[in-house]
DNA sequence: TGATGAATATACCGAACAGTAGCTTCTGTC
DNA sequence: GACAGAAGCTACTGTTCGGTATATTCATCA
């Protein structure tokens, strides 16, 4: 029967069992058991994603992910509990990692604008990976209803902190937004349909769409010709 | 053995069969059964629609949609060839009616701008249909290499179609665009996606948010106080 | 060296479901 | 009223696939 894989790290602080303290090394290897373990779970949820953003989710048979990482199916259910659990992780996983970046931003005191600016730039790169793609398209539907609600609501807070950027731009004037819930909308539609037509490696780079559709969103026209889009505000915070 | 169903009416131009003419009578009874016919067929696409909308295309059987008709599985093959084959006449069906309006938008010469919003009024309002949700959200990946590309053909030429527009805009002076393509995608994404947060009855209506939209891609300025969102070039801080 | 348990494999189950064969019924025609 | 063909049904097939019971391998540890 296996261990109970839903606890993030399990340090273990100093030796709960009373008796003899269990040797340093055996604490390390059980470590290292459990990094390696996490990581393994990591590569099914890579491979996942990516097949489910290739092929689509009901598409995409488990034996199929796992002959991509040349194991067999019992294993991937070693790691994971569900079809539906795969699915939910990685959509998680991303806002977890949007969550994070979204923190920063707040706290770094910049202005609403370039805060907007900062997340988007992130928020495109995150929506374009498999990771992003299956959480904006594949995982609505799918789902069991309780984590549906989980991740819409997750989706929701997301939503409106945003919004809350974009309401302190127009309060401060360099936002000119007539309906910032409305703005939200419509600025998240653009980002979140990139997918759907941007080629990889194509033509422009992500970065160069951004910018774009900044310029599009944040009114940043440029005076002279093509491409005066320039990033006025200093890198990311960190 | 069933007659052809891709002929669109086969309006009979008189007898054919170089014998006795069949009489009139039958020829009527003929054209009522191919009207009810069509009919049906209609009637299996907007179950199957309404189906694939909210619980989507995998998750939906052919049985589940029988049912819905009050008919069994093998009426629903009677009318259609495959499961595929719904999903893509779906689709077909709003490209076709997208196609007539847009025809009509650019036969009457009406200014670039107004084109553009006379043309996402309607398409707002399908691509919150069920039959427009199917074509935006489900029909990739799910249907045969060959219905798909010859799909992806189509709605291209509709965004070139925009597109052009969109140029025309530019060159007159009522729209403010950097890049024309990258415009296109963004407020194309923008509507739809609509449908991932729209709900149906909302407090806002459909044709409110467009205009809303309209506001923030055209620059659409309300006279009346708030927001006055005037989209003439205000540089970024910094 | 034998015990323990983590990690992976083999082999299977049962359900769901797309699609079909073939029978029946109903309606208009001759 | 016999025929033809449209329209629909019951009952079935074949397959795919999520999920599991159970065996096996292998490293760690006492």
């Amino acid at each position: 029967m296996p261990i109970d894989r839903g606890s993030k790290k399990a340090m273990p602080t100093e030796q709960e069992t009373g008796g003899a303290p269990a040797p340093k090394e055996a604490w390390r290897l059980a470590d290292e058991r459990e990094e390696l373990h996490a990581r393994k779970r990591r590569l099914i949820l890579e491979a996942a994603a990516r097949a489910f953003a290739e092929g689509g989710y009901h598409q995409t048979s488990i034996d199929r992910i796992a002959k991509k990482l040349q194991v067999t199916k019992p294993t991937i259910y070693y790691y994971v509990k569900n079809k539906d659990e795969l699915l939910f992780q990685i959509a998680q996983t991303v806002l977890n990692d949007l969550d994070e970046e979204l923190a920063a931003i707040e706290i770094g005191n910049f202005p609403a604008l370039d805060q907007l600016k900062i997340f988007f730039r992130v928020y495109a790169k995150l929506i374009n990976s498999d990771f992003g793609y299956c959480m904006a398209f594949v995982s609505d539907s799918v789902l069991q209803p309780v984590s549906r609600a989980k991740l819409r609501r997750y989706k929701k807070e997301f939503e409106l902190r945003v919004r809350k950027i974009i309401e302190e731009g127009r309060q401060d004037g360099t936002l000119q937004v007539a309906d910032p819930r409305m703005f939200t909308f419509a600025i998240f539609g653009a980002f979140n349909w990139m997918p759907q037509w941007y080629a990889r490696p194509g033509a422009q780079t992500v970065d160069e769409i951004v910018e774009s559709f900044l310029d599009i969103f944040c009114g940043n026209l440029m005076p002279s010709g093509r491409g005066a889009a320039v990033r006025s505000e200093s890198g990311q915070p960190g």
